[in-house]
DNA sequence: ATTTGCTCAGCTC
DNA sequence: GAGCTGAGCAAAT
């Protein structure tokens, strides 16, 4: 059941990259644990994105903290994104205090989500 | 077979 | 603790 097709596994992807909050980032790795596929696949998606505008790719850097490769105009830009969005990058590489999880984002999420109901 | 927008385990300092 | 190296990984070319 692991073969889902690959639109989908697009799709699936560009939602959970939407979700990153601004000042916050993602791993790759923890994007490939949510649907079940290895980080370099996501990487591939990511970089095959149509819209960059929309899906903010900038927000999904290695796990160590580097920023990775960026297709839409280099990682300086990419740099230069996180650094707008108050992301503090050192020498290529974002603290760790940003990174965060997809499950902890989606979480969150859910919880504004309640938060506006209650209302 | 080679190249990638990756990650982990070991090693050195 | 911080930085480097080598291997493993899955998909595209």
């Amino acid at each position: 059941m692991s073969n889902i097709n690959r639109e989908v596994l697009k799709e699936i992807i560009y939602i959970l990259v939407q979700l990153i909050p601004p000042g916050k980032v993602t791993t790759y790795s923890s994007l490939a644990k949510m649907v079940g596929k290895s980080p370099r696949v996501v990487a591939r998606i990511l970089k095959e994105n149509e819209n960059p505008i929309v899906i903010p790719c900038h927000r999904v850097i290695y796990k160590d903290g580097r920023l990775g490769g960026y297709s839409f105009g280099g990682p300086k830009i990419k740099k230069k994104l996180l650094e707008l969005e108050g992301v503090k990058v050192i020498n290529n590489r974002v603290i760790k205090e940003h990174i965060v999880d997809l499950e902890r984002i989606m979480e969150e999420g859910e919880k504004i989500e309640v938060d506006l109901k209650c209302t």
